[in-house]
DNA sequence: AACAGCTTCGCAATCGATTGCGTCCTAATA
DNA sequence: TATTAGGACGCAATCGATTGCGAAGCTGTT
């Protein structure tokens, strides 16, 4: 019977009130008495009755939807193929439930004006800040927003991400505490002096910094996301420095893991030969062959956590500041001490 | 200025016609002169007037959303740590764009009534056939639902899929005819001899028989999507029958990938000692180290693009048989020929 | 008995768009 | 000039719920 939708109407005829009262009845307002209240429960149980989520939202004017951009970069197909980021939806999708929100998926360039001035969505959480950072510039102040990432000061609109630097200076500080001397590093590409990678890749430099080590370039490659320009980026590193005792992942796992297999097919060990460090931990890094040291943000406890909390309080109406969340270095085998 | 929400009637009165005009003149209606069709939309666009997708929706009863179900069952949290399942979403999402659809992303036990009886969604797909089937059977009727999966005679709700039993077939012989004889397979758990898994199991079964390979119980080993649980199948699949010559991950790639961990620190190389096929073609099996052969459900080309399509017919209202997916062995280094 | 004060419920407007039907105006035809 | 056909647009109902305000009905007090 798909064309049997029973209406708050219908209720209300059926038990002789007007849809005032239904509506009153079912969302327990206190100016219906209990008597009236009960019988109305019980015929919307009796007939199925569900609310139309539409009606309401139209009414109430929200939507009790919350999008999740992921922005499509230029040529960057493989934001889909990144554990982290699925992850990363699982976990805003159950933080988004204790607050009775939906999430909508949107994956695209960048948020698209129809869907923020239309309220299908009441907020937006993009992941990471896009191609283009002005555009959220520009629509922060209009509409609840919240960015995963850093934050840069050139940005008004409200993040909430872990200390990239710092995170990645603790994880290197760690590999040349384990005596590691030649340590690469695979980054992604540095948008403006201001991607997340480029800070990790400061965090980096600043560990060799302190510890007194110099710098080499032979000892820099960069990378995507995804395992197939990881592993070539490895092999380059390999062929820059084939001196190297461990490699700095910071772009991500599955970089890490590449590299991992890069240094197999090069007949070198790990941890042994060279030690390995990723970042996200990923749950198939966990016990992939080589149990994974990797950097932590934390998403799936307090990160998703606090970055729908945060949106939550600016769909109330709030304007709040940037957060930042304890991330962790995770220490598994892959960075054993040297021998 | 949140509050500036410009609405048809704003535009009308701008415009000094009625609402229905705008309404008309923005859908392109003929029963509008050019004139003041050009003159409202000038108007429009110069307040950056956005169509209110909620109220549009309530009027003409639908969403224009569809929602994608990811049951959880009772003991898996690894279904968001299962890469096939990222790139599912990817592209059915990529699908319903073409029809102007978004996808609201549900991650649940099973289809809640709220969804579906408040027209929050106007249509559902599920991937696979969920804890409980019989639930589908009871709502086919009443929703248009799609289920990506195979299809047995006792769902009378539609699906769209592979013939995991076929394909399974075609993987097994193709390692006999490489001169494998002793090959062991990761299955998943049987539901109730009618999950995927199953049938890739009976697949595999026959072509062994058609072969004349007698069955043995030793080179059979259960496991779920994830790399752990793959990791340990694998073992004890070395060591139930430590003379085997390949191994069919029949669940995923990601046990194929765990499997081939396993042979490699048991010291077998592989594909010299050891064939390995997964199951799924996902994209972090093309490059990870060892080239992965593996069975393509073509979920990116036709699957997602077929799924979407039956969908809509069911939602424009016709009833629409299930329909098979012509999936494909693609044969890469994993399963090299014996020298 | 009359009036005040509650409790309980209905009326009708409202959210923002869509659309069947009616109306007005212009132009063509007899 | 009278009539009519048809093009262009407005009126008002409608989708399904929510809610301020007003109107009952009831009890209790003097």
């Amino acid at each position: 019977m798909r064309n049997s939708k029973i209406t708050l109407a219908d209720i209300a005829k059926l038990a002789g009130v007007s849809t005032s009262t239904v509506s009153r009845a079912l969302t327990d307002s206190p100016q219906i008495s209990v008597a009236v209240k009960q019988r109305i429960r019980d015929l919307a149980e009796a007939h199925d009755y569900q609310i139309h989520v539409g009606a309401r939202n139209l009414r109430l004017r929200k939507s009790h939807i919350v999008a999740v951009v992921l922005p499509i970069e230029a040529d960057d197909r493989e934001m889909l193929s990144n554990p982290f980021v699925l992850e990363f939806i699982g976990a805003v999708q159950m933080a988004l439930r204790q607050f009775e929100y939906n999430l909508l998926l949107l994956q695209q360039k960048r948020i698209d004006p129809m869907f923020w001035r239309s309220n299908l969505a009441d907020g937006f959480i993009q992941l990471g800040h896009g191609v283009d950072p002005q555009i959220l510039n520009s629509l922060a102040p209009d509409i609840p927003l919240v960015v995963w990432g850093p934050q840069f000061s050139d940005r008004c609109y409200c993040t909430v991400g872990v200390d990239n630097w710092k995170l990645a200076q603790q994880a290197v500080t760690h590999l040349i505490k384990l005596g590691r001397q030649r340590i690469g590093v695979l980054c992604g590409g540095f948008g403006k002096d201001d991607s997340e990678s480029y800070l990790r890749y400061c965090g980096y430099r600043e560990a060799l910094n302190l510890a007194g080590i110099s710098h080499d370039p032979a000892l820099v490659a960069f990378t995507d996301f995804g395992s197939v320009s990881g592993y070539r980026a490895a092999e380059q590193l390999l062929s820059q420095a084939p001196d190297l005792d461990a490699i700095f992942a910071a772009h991500s796992d599955i970089v890490a893991l590449a590299a991992i297999e890069a240094l197999r097919q090069s007949g070198r060990t790990v941890p042994d030969d060279v030690a390995v460090v990723g970042f996200d931990n990923v749950s198939i890094g966990v016990h992939f062959g080589m149990p994974l040291t990797t950097i932590s943000q934390e998403v799936q406890t307090t990160g998703a956590q606090v970055l729908v909390e945060t949106l939550m309080k600016q769909m109330a109406g709030e304007v709040t500041p940037s957060v930042t969340i304890e991330g962790k270095l995770i220490i598994r085998r892959s960075c054993g001490a040297i021998h």
